[in-house]
DNA sequence: GTCTATATTGTGATAGAC
DNA sequence: GTCTATCACAATATAGAC
């Protein structure tokens, strides 16, 4: 059962398809019209038949990713589990991740109650605290990004700063 | 004192200036050679006689910003205070920020020691514990990050967030 | 549903004259 | 130090034929 508000049609699927494998395999940057129209073996302008623009199709990879991050993280009961799935996503999915979360997000595109619905987990994870909440989840981004943008020092301990910030929340929930 | 280790000529600086204010008033994407030149009223191709290409003019601009991000969290004598400062200067400085940390560093043009003289003060303020340290700066980062990019709901209180995390933080400073 | 042709705009970079 | 000329791409998008 698909999120978006209007099925895709199958030379749709064809074309997410394209540009997910794509995006895996070689980056935000290679996401150009140009490339997922090579991959399908047609021509550029041949995609305007079946989206909008380019954002259309971004749109739609967002909203899968959304909704997979969201499902990832329904299970964790405790912010520990919360921490340890959204870096699982994020590590498994780096690119995804990026156009997820590198540009403002194409909220007139994206099915409504995708973004809460993505953000419940951590929330509830939070005992209700959206403050707290808030705050693990910057914290669990910020780690992400520094950690895919290899901006940690080749030695540094990333398992120890993950215990010793989420250590540091949980005592916060159980206050 | 400039920290570069070959000085700048004046033409160089006044190159610099320029992409200075324009990344400054129009954003990352904006600044290219083009629109430098421009604002310097020659053409592209001249930029090349003053610095090796675009990579090189930007690594001035990094280096110039680490500098001062630096030079900003130096007082601080607590993570509240570093917390405070980072915040400042990152919203201060949006689109020097979002160049000082979206892409990878350019670490062969940087003067050697400058990324860890900018780490330094919240290694100090973390008691010289550096997973705590990693932990704050990921959580201040990924703060400053969303908070730029508008992905928290518009009545969030961010002010909470930042003192939920950092009182969590103080606490473990002190342990 | 796909094509060709085209528009428009952009982007970094080099060679060589002045 | 600046210029013109040029390269070599690349990007999104539209019009209209097939």
């Amino acid at each position: 059962m698909p999120a978006e508000r209007a099925a895709l049609s199958a030379r749709q699927q064809d074309i997410v398809r394209a540009a997910r494998d794509l995006l895996t395999s070689e980056g935000v940057e290679a996401l150009t019209l140009g490339r997922v129209a090579q991959a399908l073996g047609i021509k550029p302008p041949s995609l305007y038949k079946h989206f909008g623009g380019k954002r259309e199709l971004e749109a739609v990879l967002i909203a899968e990713g959304l909704e997979a991050h969201a499902e990832a993280l329904r299970g964790a009961r405790s912010l520990t589990e919360i921490a340890a799935a959204y870096r699982r996503f994020a590590l498994a999915n780096p690119q995804l991740y990026r156009l997820m979360t590198e540009r403002p997000l194409p909220r007139d595109l994206l099915p409504p109650g995708l973004e809460e619905r993505a953000a419940a987990p951590v929330i509830h994870a939070a005992g209700g605290d959206p403050d707290l909440a808030r705050a693990t989840w910057a914290f669990a981004h910020g780690m992400v990004q520094l950690e895919l943008a290899d901006r940690f020092p080749p030695g540094a301990d990333l398992d120890a700063a993950w215990d010793t910030a989420i250590t540091a929340f949980e005592a916060r929930v159980r206050a």
